[in-house]
DNA sequence: TGTAGGTTTAAAT
DNA sequence: TAAACCTACA
């Protein structure tokens, strides 16, 4: 329960933090919030003796978001109960039992509702939820910890030793305990409220050189707490201003003093003040458990005045073996039976690569395990603090030296930057202007890459004579440029809103650079964009241009975010026709990832994206071959068995999706953590792996592979295809996973034709209709129909279950609809129930994991969430349609992003 | 009027 | 479990 408004008392020193911000510390959990809370979602099934591992799920949420801040999570779970909050205890049993029977009673009388917000209030976390989570963690290579006694106080001794820098709770208790740093409130983002001890003087307003902590401490007990009941009448203020006034040293004579001191009519008895002390000794000398020594020990070393067989009540001592194993989690904490056998000696955690240096990453059970030292964890500091600051120094350097070089170029290009492109002149001229670009680049990697991981020597040359010569005014715009990331939102917003003309250079030039290594090797600064730099780092990154590669098919594990885009500038624009055919395959990723991406989207994930796009490069490599046939492309073992930091990365996602596969709450799971990579922005919003209708087979256990991508080199379609896997599962053919060959081929073969077919529909009709749920809802894969002229087109689509993706790749798969499809619409009736027609009339296309939607919701929700009215559409005739069609798009991704 | 204490509500999906 | 809200009281 903590203390009663302690936090909102408290809330002059909350401090908003990012769990990011801790990256490379140890942060200790109080599992047990976690648990509760994602019990509440599932409670009925709890409280009904149901199977569930929603709960787990939940808690894993968050784990995985700590490990994704490259943050050692340790798990803390409650142990035995404490005397001294055996009546607490008590009491939270009666009350469960009593909404228990209240629940089975409303039960009963068919009141199901009432009944479920009952079961909600009697949700019990018990040992073997406790396990199922540990299991679930030490499965992550989490480290686990039951605690002797409560969680708050191991919780409390792992910051105090050092083990963990940092506490996530929401007990406001931990603070009592001495907790240097806790984070409350923290949410799947990592977003949360840090109150740090050293801060607490701010609050108390207790008189300079006067406060203590112990006096903060006498103030929360005062107040009432968990091992005792407040004096009537005495709150937090109260308590407070006992201690502002207070110069009594002894606090039996304090607390005797206290109706003088509030002047009140108060009793302070002899048991309240030997309650008080009793509670203070459980604050100070509960029992926590070392994982270090496998011992119990007091959270704070005994004082030579303790009488260490009195502290009974914070804890009794039993065998270190005992506490071993119930630290372990291989007893149950209540009747002491054997429950699991975790032998931490047999224990393998998983650890990168990255950390298996790093000692204070190892497992706590590792004889290795050593604490973040004082040294690493200001190293750590230090390196954080250069993150948020990147480049700060060397920039300061660059500007002393520069300071008698100016160039009027440069003035030209800091006339450039400032300027608010809006025409699509402007922007024509923008990006023809190399400098700008390599500029806009530099900040931008400064940003994107730390320095000590930076690989220029990858990246084109930046002209370093160019960026000597930049005079004073224009490097402090640099450097307001890269830590104002408000400034470069602006920037990427600038950029996508461009002509389809310039789309088209842009590309192009990609290409021919693409085409020209040579031009690098002579130091020309080639004139790239800034995500093809990137692109070009990315590379790097992922090592896919090994020449062992050309042979290997790639498969893509991506929803084609880049090729979504394409649907809408290709399906009106003679791209491809532009477009060397030679260069089919890789024109078309240069045009999805060069072209749309930096344009749109200025920025898009580098995590998942940068996956797809290197190995679609990849797959330039044998690009001449797949001349004027439907290419299958595969992701080949052997290439994730080569490259290491892709199959973690892989591996990663896809242990999630499948975990979460595996449950039967997969649809609120995913639907989590679509909004997690909604609001962190780090998976690309058309990445496989954040997009929630991309799913792995069920069937499987192990990584996946759920789509085939066909690219038609030669079709001039706009999109890719994806093959359903579930379907090659109905028709008794091998499901692909990992098998590059045999079943893969097969099964893409048998629907080449079909293949064709489709490349057709998408020929004939631009004209598709979405009824998947909104935004990235994800609850199916995509439902796509193909309006009138083409169903007997879609028929054979149907027959080998190929759908056209295009619309679902976009984040907001609706608008593209809207934008193909608001004419049509338009230019009908208007009756929205024009459009449900086809949406229905694909009831029989959609995939197995669709979700139904109402004929009459479709239509308006298309609307409502392209943001755009059908009265602007019908405005919009007399302008040019291809190109207002491309700034919608832009615009409104450039909204949505 | 300020504070304490009790009750209600939200949490997840 | 905590915040928000309401009520009672000094």
């Amino acid at each position: 329960m903590g203390i009663q408004g302690l936090l909102p008392f408290l809330k002059k020193i909350h401090t908003p933090v990012n769990i990011s911000q801790f990256k490379g510390c140890t942060v200790a959990i109080d599992a047990y919030c976690w648990l509760h809370k994602g019990a509440f979602s599932c409670a009925e099934k709890l409280a009904l003796g149901e199977k569930t591992e929603q709960y787990v799920y939940y808690c894993m949420k968050y784990v995985d978001c700590l490990l994704r801040n490259d943050l050692k999570p340790i798990l803390v779970f409650d142990g035995c109960h404490l005397p001294s909050k055996k009546d607490v205890e008590v009491s939270r049993r009666e009350r469960r039992e009593v909404n228990r029977k209240k629940a089975a009673q409303l039960l009963r009388e068919g009141k199901r509702q009432e009944a479920k917000e009952c079961l909600q209030r009697c949700v019990d976390i018990t040992p073997q939820m406790a396990l199922q989570l540990m299991n679930a963690c030490r499965a992550r290579g989490v480290d686990c910890i039951v605690a002797p006694y409560e969680a708050d106080a191991q919780l409390a001794y792992l910051n105090k030793a050092g083990i963990a820098q940092v506490i996530i709770t929401e007990d406001s208790d931990l603070l009592l305990f001495g907790c240097e740093k806790v984070i409350f409130k923290m949410d799947f983002f990592g977003n949360g409220v840090l109150i740090e001890q050293s801060r607490l003087n701010e609050v108390v307003d207790i008189q300079d050189g006067f406060y203590t902590f112990e006096k903060f401490r006498y103030m929360c007990i005062l107040s009432g707490c968990d091992y005792l009941p407040s004096l009537p009448g005495i709150g937090l203020a109260k308590a407070c201003k006992v201690f502002k006034v207070a110069r009594q040293t002894d606090i039996r004579q304090l607390l005797r003093k206290i109706p003088s001191y509030l002047k009140m009519s108060l009793v302070v008895t002899d048991d309240y003040i030997d309650g008080f002390i009793r509670a203070d000794n459980t604050f100070l000398y509960q029992l926590a458990f070392d994982p270090r020594t496998g011992r119990l020990c007091p959270l704070t070393p005994y004082l030579p005045e303790v009488e260490i067989e009195e502290l009974r009540y914070a804890g009794p001592y039993f065998s270190n073996q005992l506490a071993l194993q119930i630290a372990l989690g291989n007893v149950d904490i209540h009747t002491h039976e054997k429950i699991a056998d975790f032998d931490p000696h047999t224990y393998i955690p998983k650890h990168s690569k990255k950390q298996s240096d790093k000692r204070h990453m190892l497992s706590i059970w590792n004889p290795g395990y050593r604490p973040l030292s004082k040294t690493d964890l200001s190293k750590t500091e230090a390196e954080e603090a250069d993150s948020h600051r990147p480049c700060l120094a060397g920039k300061e350097v660059q500007v002393k030296n520069t300071v008698t070089k100016r160039s009027p170029v440069k003035r030209v290009r800091e006339v450039i930057d400032s300027i608010d492109v809006k025409t699509d002149t402007e922007l024509t001229d923008l990006y023809s202007q190399p400098k700008v670009q390599r500029k806009r680049r530099k900040d931008s990697d400064e940003l994107a890459l730390d320095p000590s991981t930076h690989v220029p020597s990858k990246l084109p040359k930046l002209a370093d004579s160019d960026e000597d010569t930049v005079d004073v005014n224009s490097q402090q715009t640099a450097k307001k440029q890269v830590l104002s990331p408000s400034k470069l939102s602006n920037q990427a917003h600038r950029k996508p809103v461009m002509t389809a003309d310039d789309a088209l250079s842009l590309i192009d030039q990609e290409s021919a650079v693409a085409a020209m290594p040579e031009e690098k090797e002579n130091g020309k600064a080639p004139r790239r964009n800034k995500f093809a730099v990137s692109a070009l780092a990315r590379r790097a990154k992922f090592s896919l241009d090994a020449p062992a590669l050309p042979n290997v098919k790639v498969e893509v594990r991506s929803r084609y975010f880049s090729s979504s885009t394409p649907t809408l500038s290709t399906s009106s624009l003679p791209v491809h026709e532009n477009n060397d055919q030679d260069d089919a395959v890789s024109a078309t990723e240069n045009k999805s990832s060069s072209a749309h991406v930096s344009k749109a989207q200025k920025e898009t994930s580098v995590d998942d994206s940068s996956v797809t796009s290197s190995k679609i490069d990849q797959s330039d490599v044998d690009k001449s071959t797949s001349k004027d046939k439907i290419e299958h492309v595969s992701f080949s073992p052997v290439l994730e068995a080569k490259d290491k930091s892709v199959l973690s990365k892989f591996c990663y996602r896809n242990d999630k999706k499948t975990q979460h596969d595996s449950s039967k709450s997969t649809d609120s799971l995913r639907q989590g953590s679509s909004s997690q990579s909604k609001t962190s922005g780090k998976l690309s919003p058309g990445s496989a792996f954040s997009w929630p209708g991309f799913k792995f087979s069920k069937s499987s256990s192990t990584p996946t592979l759920s789509s085939f991508v066909h690219i038609n080199a030669n079709s001039n379609k706009p999109f890719k295809r994806v093959q359903s896997e579930t379907k090659c599962e109905d028709e008794d053919i091998p499901s692909p996973k990992f098998e590059p060959s045999g079943s893969q081929r097969d099964c893409s073969e048998a629907s080449q034709n079909s293949v064709e077919a489709v490349s057709n529909i998408s020929q004939s009709s631009r004209r598709l209709t979405s009824s998947q749920s909104q935004g990235d809802d994800g609850d199916s894969i995509s439902q796509l129909a193909v309006s009138e002229g083409s169903v007997a087109d879609m028929d054979s689509s149907q027959h080998s279950n190929l759908y056209s993706i295009d619309s679902d790749c976009f984040p907001g798969s609706q608008d593209i609809v809207d934008l193909t499809d608001c004419d049509s619409v338009s230019g009908k009736s208007g009756n929205h129930s024009d459009q449900t027609s086809p949406a229905t009339s694909q009831s029989s296309l959609k995939s197995p994991r669709s979700t139904p939607k109402t004929p009459t919701g479709v239509g308006a929700k298309k609307c409502r969430v392209s943001g755009l009215s059908r009265g602007k559409k019908k405005t919009a005739p007399g302008v040019d349609e291809k190109q207002q069609k491309i700034r919608d798009m832009f615009s409104r991704f450039a909204h949505h992003k």
